[in-house]
DNA sequence: GATACGTGGCG
DNA sequence: TCGCCAAGTAT
């Protein structure tokens, strides 16, 4: 007999148990009632015991805010954000270069891009509401497998299995599953899917994302707080959890190097360039830059500035990105006359902060002139 | 399936 | 200090 077969078996109903012997969604439902987290794109209490659903909207946009996004990194962008945007049909009406300065910092440019664009697609071709089936949300862009089961389960009350990076885990520990991701998380879906409840699969989806976030962490969990701990395979087995999930070795990052370029005018005007709509940091604003290469060495490149000037090295700045550490020589010239390009332009000293600057360029500014992006 | 794509926090 | 990690998606 399966593991999952034998979960199966056991009553799933309104009475939630923590209690040996209940079932895999009994013990995590009961666990989830007594200690969920309360975040602010989730239901009040209150209003989810009246069988109220969260706003699509709102859970669609934190769904989106936090693919592969820490929560405390998101709450002030979320706040932000549905302050100013408080609608699917509002957001639509933004320009992207709003949306672009609003998502600075918080990083994966591209969500910023697919947001809007989703935004789009349901104000033009959805009257303004979201699909309520996972295929329909699938189709939206900026909305994958993960994405399209969530806001299905939590904010439509739909049966779908949501599997993200805490239910990995959750699951690979729960029945020690070895096989290395990503390839595990077919099985991984596989073996979850007959433990979501038919009346509650928002509520479990959150559960499982909870437990893996406050008790089955990554580094050290809290095995003796788990409701999951009594059938748990690699306690059973006397393995460590930290284990599991199982991973490919990482590859080393390359570095490359390269060149910004601070041009100040009199007035104190910094010189930005919008950034190409696709690749790094797409979309952005940013300082003109050279390249960045394995090959190039950014202290040798003033003359690749973007117009002559007496460029002074300024400092260099170095940033790590998922796959690659660059290393940014920066170069200021000052008392330049204020002559705009194409995708060129300045911007004061009190409209800095405002621009859709990433933070490596943010660190940049900050390396040639400190305060600069916070005045 | 492999790779591109950000950032900040933590042990 | 430094590697790992966080509610993935697109190509």
């Amino acid at each position: 007999m399966t593991h999952s077969t034998e979960m199966n078996d056991a009553p799933t109903g309104s009475t939630y148990s923590t209690a040996a012997g209940a079932s895999f969604s009994a013990r995590l439902l009961g666990w989830y009632d007594r200690h969920h987290r309360d975040l602010p794109w989730r239901l009040t209490p209150d209003r989810a015991a009246r069988g109220e659903m969260a706003d699509p909207y709102r859970v669609w946009l934190s769904e989106v805010m936090l693919q592969q996004t820490t929560v405390p990194a998101v709450k002030p962008y979320f706040a932000r954000f549905t302050e100013q945007w408080p609608t699917v049909t509002a957001l639509a009406g933004a320009e992207a270069d709003e949306i672009m300065k609003a998502w600075a910092g918080l990083g994966y440019y591209s969500r910023a891009r697919n947001l809007k664009a989703c935004a789009d697609a349901v104000a033009l071709h959805h009257g303004g509401r979201f699909p309520e089936t996972a295929t329909g949300l699938r189709a939206l862009p900026g909305i994958g497998d993960y994405t399209a089961a969530a806001i299905a389960a939590i904010a439509f009350g739909q049966r779908e299995t949501v599997v993200d990076g805490n239910v990995e885990r959750v699951m690979t520990r729960h029945r020690a599953i070895a096989a290395p991701m990503p390839a595990a998380k077919a099985a991984v879906k596989a073996l979850l899917g007959p433990d979501v409840p038919d009346d509650r699969p928002g509520d479990f989806a959150q559960a499982m994302m909870d437990l893996g976030a406050t008790i089955c962490t990554p580094r050290r969990p809290a095995c003796v707080l788990c409701p999951l701990r009594d059938d748990c395979a690699v306690l059973m087995r006397g393995e460590d959890p930290e284990a599991y999930p199982v991973k490919a070795a990482k590859k080393a990052k390359p570095v490359r190097t390269g060149a910004a370029f601070v041009a100040l005018s009199d007035d104190g005007a910094v010189l930005l360039e919008k950034r190409p709509d696709s690749g790094l940091l797409g979309g952005m604003a940013g300082l003109p830059t050279t390249a960045w290469s394995s090959r190039q060495d950014g202290a040798s490149d003033a003359g690749a500035a973007p117009f002559e000037g007496d460029w002074q090295a300024a400092g260099v700045v170095s940033h790590v990105f998922t796959h690659f550490e660059l290393r940014l020589t920066v170069w200021r010239a000052q008392g330049v006359a204020r002559a705009a390009g194409d995708g060129r332009w300045w911007s004061a000293s009190d409209e800095l902060a405002g621009e859709a600057l990433p933070t490596v360029m943010k660190k940049a500014l900050e390396s040639a002139i400190p305060g600069i992006t916070k005045r």
